[in-house]
DNA sequence: CGAAGATATGTAACCGGCTACAGATAGCAA
DNA sequence: TTGCTATCTGTAGCCGGTTACATATCTTCG
């Protein structure tokens, strides 16, 4: 039998007010520290609100304060390892403030990112911690309007939202260097979606690395992928598929652009019976846990995961103290992860 | 350029009401759709509506209404990969009703558990999903009190709350019988913490399958854990070690009562050369993502995560539209996967 | 034709907080 | 003493919705 009751009736300030036998204007001013109160009046309310184990409506206070201290997380499947991660530091951060996150899965389908987003607005969150797919950035301002700050993670869009990504040009880059550095010359591409600025970059960074070292560029080595094992899985059976009719394709390294994609190849090529590293190197991207329980152990392209998260829900603070802000852009480095799927070349193909 | 304007000045429904020349009881029986509202002054508000881009602010109804259509998933640590999916079967069912669902990373500590509480509280959410580590029972209702209805996913506690669980003990036996039909008898156990219900369950079901067997149990041969792959590590090492010491102590498998730490056994019995399954074998419980990728593929008792998400919303529902429902519990089946990490009985020990 | 019921609408109170404003008291300088 | 400032408190209106209640019109039926 505990003193402070804990019988459910949800208790209001005016029931605060009265048993520490002040109005509501003295309650609300010791409960927030706000304005003159006088110490007993004070320590009366203090003790009023811990007898009748009183806590504050905040959704009514919303209402004057215009605030919800509520943000939301909008990302495509918080099944896909990469997220979790990302979640778990924009929680981190958010909490560290006061505010809750809510959170939405839309399976990267604009209907839902567009229903989730009203939802938002008629909730009035204070802000959003967006990973979109398709939807063009005036759409998503056409819907919120400048109802809640909303931060851009992993994905660029044309509309002046602010920004946390990695290089994704850059970690491209350095998977393909790593290969180009082991003596590779063939070496196919799983991309990701080419309409995700995701997929689109890290591309690049491959042709780049491949220019820079004299390696022409093979349109036929690239297969397009939707960044999930299964599509990661199809497009290694293409790759080996093609390189079998024509053996002049023969290819002796991959770059997945996602470790979901290459954990796929990685099942496609031992069905095949493709000794990876010694016949096909493969590198993946993101360093979700998966990567180093592979065997072989999967090198791959490391994102600072966890503090993209940390970042994008520290900059949707700054944006929402702050909306006249410049654009706020952070761009971290991925970080090349060498583990047991790479080693030097010896050609061969399926 | 587009009609419906997306200019962010929030709309209130007394401005829809006086273009459509109604009251604010009209408009607001014509967007809600109760009561009688005339066919033209319905259509006249609901294009004022559009005209204005207006959305309801749901923290004011809720002042009225006493629901916030709000619900909260209260867990461990998102990026344990036996959350997502957890997460995800809770977010859908409940969107699929209109809530929300705010995620809160306790990192299994009481203080943090309680913090969330009370902040739930303040935040009137209707309903609670709850994964706790060691808040008992008592001390949860005296936070919450009833304000809102909790269900408990994946533990149990005195106190009558709606539970959704798999069988443990039968997920416990699965594997344990599963190892003695191979003909192994010198099994080793990892446990979960023995103060979670989820690790005493499985231990017993490890007990009942050795006791229906006719073997002995063996005291030294059960190693606490904590549910993370460090910790199953570092207690497989220690299981080698004093195998070494005592070669009377000989194991020939083990079952870590979940993957991560049968991950890091499979790690421990790497290095020291333990070739997997054919000296030790192992199985492992949960069935997250990473268990089919290992090198050997891990055996495993799997949970149906998602299912136990979507179900625990529902139950949650349910119990918030009749807070005097008895006490509901649903029971899922594990079930047991065989993959490379178990093979037939070759004593040996490090 | 009058009464009862269905339909339609508006006024105003209320949900649970916050706060502008005004009034009261006390301290202190002039 | 007066006047001013600092401290303290309460009344009442507002935030953006919902809804009980009152009022008014139109049918319909005895």
């Amino acid at each position: 039998m505990q003193l402070g009751n804990g019988d459910g009736n949800i208790t209001t300030i005016y029931e605060v007010a009265e048993l520490a036998g002040v109005s509501v204007a003295t309650a609300s001013r010791a409960l927030n520290n706000t304005g003159y109160v006088s110490k007993e009046a004070r320590s009366r309310v203090l003790e009023a609100a811990r007898r009748l184990n009183y806590h504050i409506n905040v959704n009514a206070r919303s209402l004057t304060s215009g605030k919800t201290y509520t943000i939301a997380l909008v990302l495509p499947d918080v099944t896909n390892p990469f997220f979790p991660a990302v979640a778990r530091g924009v929680e981190d951060a958010a909490s560290r403030k006061g505010y809750s996150v809510i959170l939405c899965n839309t399976d990267g389908s604009p209907r839902k990112e567009a229903d989730y987003l009203n939802m938002l607005r008629s909730r009035r969150v204070d802000g959003i911690v967006f990973t979109t797919s398709e939807l063009p950035g005036a759409r998503i301002s056409s819907i919120i309007g400048d109802s809640s700050a909303v931060v851009l993670v992993d994905r660029d869009l044309d509309e002046p939202y602010d920004i946390v990504k990695t290089d994704n040009v850059k970690g491209g880059f350095l998977a393909t260097s790593h290969l180009i550095s082991l003596g590779h010359t063939r070496i196919a591409v799983i991309s990701g979606p080419l309409s995700l600025t995701t997929g689109m970059e890290r591309l690049q960074g491959y042709r780049d690395a491949l220019g820079q070292a004299g390696i022409p560029f093979d349109e036929s080595l690239v297969v397009e992928g939707d960044f999930r094992q299964e599509g990661g899985r199809a497009a290694m059976e293409r790759l080996i598929e093609q390189c079998r009719g024509r053996p002049s394709a023969k290819l002796s390294a991959v770059f997945a652009c996602n470790d979901l994609m290459a954990v796929g190849a990685l099942t496609a090529l031992e069905e095949h019976e493709i000794a990876v590293p010694s016949e096909v190197a493969i590198v993946g991207y993101d360093d979700i846990a998966l990567a180093s329980v592979t065997r072989p152990r999967l090198s791959t392209v490391a994102q600072p995961k966890y503090e993209m998260g940390v970042l994008a829900a520290e900059m949707l603070l700054r944006r929402m103290a702050n909306p006249n802000l410049p654009r706020q852009q952070e761009v971290l480095q991925p970080m090349l992860v060498i583990r047991d799927s790479t080693l030097e070349r010896r050609s061969r193909c399926g």
